[in-house]
DNA sequence: TCCGACCCTCACATAGATGTGAAGGTCAAG
DNA sequence: CTTGACCTTCACATCTATGTGAGGGTCGGA
């Protein structure tokens, strides 16, 4: 698949596809041409690097922490040396600190469009 | 309380303060010298900034909705124009895609983390 | 009174993610 | 063979969050 296709498919400006390579997270092979030759596989993982970036994650984390995204079942203890897991750690720790200050912003947003439209169409209120 | 025992209490920089004021997202009183006058709140209001920030939100973003993080069961309908309720909408669910994304990475890490420590240690291998 | 620890504003610098466009190669269809 | 739709690299521009520092004001204690 060439890097168009890619695009349409994720919604991904080629311009960030490039990037991603660049950067280590995604990189394709090469047609004879030197076009870029993406496999199946990429589509998801374009997404997950898109949705890691609008989280927050720097593009030197996301790589790090991808090859281990990669394995499903399948051990292949790439290179996981001590100093990787602690590192798979700390960003663990922190993805899980993200996770908790977004939930708590959304929960609160919930309750106040829940409240607001409570109270905007009185009919449809339920006990709170 | 003035702008550098916030700094040391949150943990924040003072420039970052600053920041938060310049884009409306924490502004404080003054005192009649020209200091920033932070009230108490304001340690758990800069903390919550700070951890948007790190998920990602941008301070637009945070400006428009913390306005309905701060009120705690005290409804005082601030504007609620329904435009407004519609942007909440949308970043209630931009929030939920963040919080799917990482949550799906951090989980692959901790599986991750737990496989190669299981193998690292199989004296203490419990049947997965 | 003057020094040190605060505070102020202003402004320039950096780093990361992203936009935009120029100059040019590949290839299939007309 | 030419045209058009792709692709390539390179490079500069932008926006946002952040660092850093200069130049200067406030104020309490030695």
């Amino acid at each position: 698949m060439r890097i168009g296709a890619l695009s349409e498919r994720t919604g991904i400006p080629r311009r960030m596809l490039r990037y991603y390579e660049e950067t280590g997270m995604l990189v394709p092979g090469r047609c004879g041409n030197g076009y870029r030759d993406y496999e199946e596989r990429s589509v998801d993982r374009a997404l997950q690097i898109r949705g890691l970036l609008e989280a927050g994650v720097p593009t030197r984390v996301i790589r790090q922490v991808l090859p281990c995204l990669k394995l499903q079942g399948a051990i292949h203890d790439f290179d996981a040396t001590p100093e990787t897991l602690d590192l798979l750690e700390r960003e663990r720790d922190s993805m899980s600190d993200r996770i908790e200050h977004l939930s708590r912003s959304r929960d609160a947003i919930s309750r106040y469009i829940d409240t607001v439209r409570g109270a905007r169409s009185p009919e449809r209120r339920v006990a709170a």
